[in-house]
DNA sequence: TTAAAAAGAGGATTATAAACCGTAGATTTG
DNA sequence: CAAATCTACGGTTTATAATCCTCTTTTTAA
C-alpha cells in the first residue's frame, strides 16, 4: 500500500507540476486542505476515491492516468 | 460522490459475477468484510484507492477498469 | 543575501471508511 | 416443498481519512 501511494502522490505532483500550478491553489481549487494534499504528494495518506476525482478534475485529466 | 460510488459499485459487482464468484467468497479472498462489500456494490460508500486495489486483485483486471 | 513564496512536516481534533455484529428476504437447488 | 445459498440491509464499534492550526525548511526571485 504504501509504494501505491507513493506513487499515485508521485503522480499527482508531476501533472500539477506540469499545469504549473502551486501546491496551495491546487489544494483551494480542490477544496482541500493543503498540508493534506501536501501528504498526498509524498504519499503519506491512503485517499479514497472521491478525493482523487477532486484531483483530476481539477488537474484536467482522468484518474485513469493517475493511477499506477 | 453518489453516482461516482454507484457507477464504481456496479461495475465492480459486474465483473464480479463475470468471474461467477459469489460475494461472500470475493469478500474473503481481498480480505475485506462480507457486509462492507455488499456496500461497495451498492454504491453506499466511498472507498479508499487500497481497497480499490484490492478487489481488482482479486477480479483480476486494473481499477482502470472499474473506474467510470 | 535577503525577503517572500512555496513546500515539508507534525500534533490534535473531527469526520467517516471499514470492521464486526446480526436478521430478513430473495434465489437457487435437491 | 424444504434446505441451502446468496444478497440486502441496519446498528454499533474501531480504525483511519481528512481537517485545522502551527512552525520549519526549501526554493525562487529581486
Amino acid at each position: 500500500m504504501k509504494d501505491l501511494a507513493k506513487e499515485l502522490g508521485a503522480n499527482i505532483k508531476a501533472k500539477r507540476k506540469e499545469i504549473g500550478l502551486a501546491q496551495d491553489k491546487f489544494a483551494e481549487l480542490a477544496d482541500l486542505d493543503r498540508s493534506y494534499v501536501g501528504r498526498i504528494e509524498r504519499g503519506q495518506v491512503n485517499i479514497t476515491v472521491d478525493k482523487l476525482y477532486a484531483l483530476t478534475k481539477v488537474l484536467g485529466c482522468h484518474a485513469r492516468d493517475l493511477l499506477p
